[in-house]
DNA sequence: TATGTTATTGCAAAAAGTTGCAATAAGGAA
DNA sequence: TTCCTTATTGCAACTTTTTGCAATAACATA
């Protein structure tokens, strides 16, 4: 149960409090270090808590992206998954295969100035799924 | 029940039906021109064609979105709305009055272009949502 | 127009996700 | 260390979404 990260002064900078089922959380998407699913984070996180309740782990990740320590992300299904957050990129997923690989915030940002400049929005974050074939699959299709 | 748009062909080159549910469904999507829940299309196609189910509409809205005939989009909650497939394009809302606006999938072609020489993938489609704070809330807030 | 194949639907049950509220516990102040 | 405030949790009920399967109905063919 100890990370290397004491993400508690975050919390309590803003109001909130570390909890066991946050530590716990927290704990798990800090040493899975991919997408989980409410129903994984579950299922990891309550070995470690029995006590924790479904419940808690919906809205205990949706606390934790909006407090910026996780990131949620759409894997295609319309289902969110979460991760913990790192720097900042988006995701590109195989339509075929299911491989995913990671797209960097960099390549995105003179499009984000663009955007921005168009639209007279002052641009927060995004949610961006990318889909396509991956090299393997463009050829064996 | 009678769109100027005759969807019935499309479907059958792919080996697909039309049917009475799906007409529903097309309908409600054609005329509102704007997102809707999979609870909105139910309501309104409901009111059509009496029988139907929500189970269809899910399965519905989902086989239309795969055939380019709905697309779906993600609203920040997590949870999937769908649209009459027009131009392609993405959506830009404000975190703070919601208030919503397209954004053009031309605006994005050279980051495209981009990210598909970096990753190798041949993009087909993405989802994309971008946030921020529209013009009339930078100033309000 | 009648017939056969099979894509599609509805039903019922299950799974996933949400909500309201009373009980609990984090952590600042005494 | 103890007390107090209130953020947070667990429970139970509810809503939303998914799934398997038998019955139905599109529509190509004769």
């Amino acid at each position: 149960m100890s990370c290397s990260e004491d993400y508690a002064p975050q919390l309590r900078a803003r109001g909130y409090r570390m909890t066991l089922q946050r530590m716990a959380i927290l704990h798990v998407l800090h040493h899975s270090g991919k997408h989980l699913s409410p129903a994984d984070v579950y299922e990891k996180a309550h070995k470690e808590l029995p006590g924790l309740t479904e419940t808690t782990v919906y809205r205990t990740l949706e606390f934790l992206a909006e407090n910026g320590l996780a990131r949620p992300a759409h894997m295609g299904n319309g289902h969110l998954v979460y991760e913990i957050a790192r720097h900042e990129h988006h995701h590109l997923k195989c339509r075929n295969c299911g491989d995913e690989m990671e797209v960097e915030h960099a390549l995105l940002k003179s499009m984000y100035r663009k955007l921005e400049s168009e639209s007279g929005y002052q641009l927060t974050d995004s949610h961006l799924t990318f889909f396509g074939l991956c090299p393997g699959c463009q050829k064996g299709d």
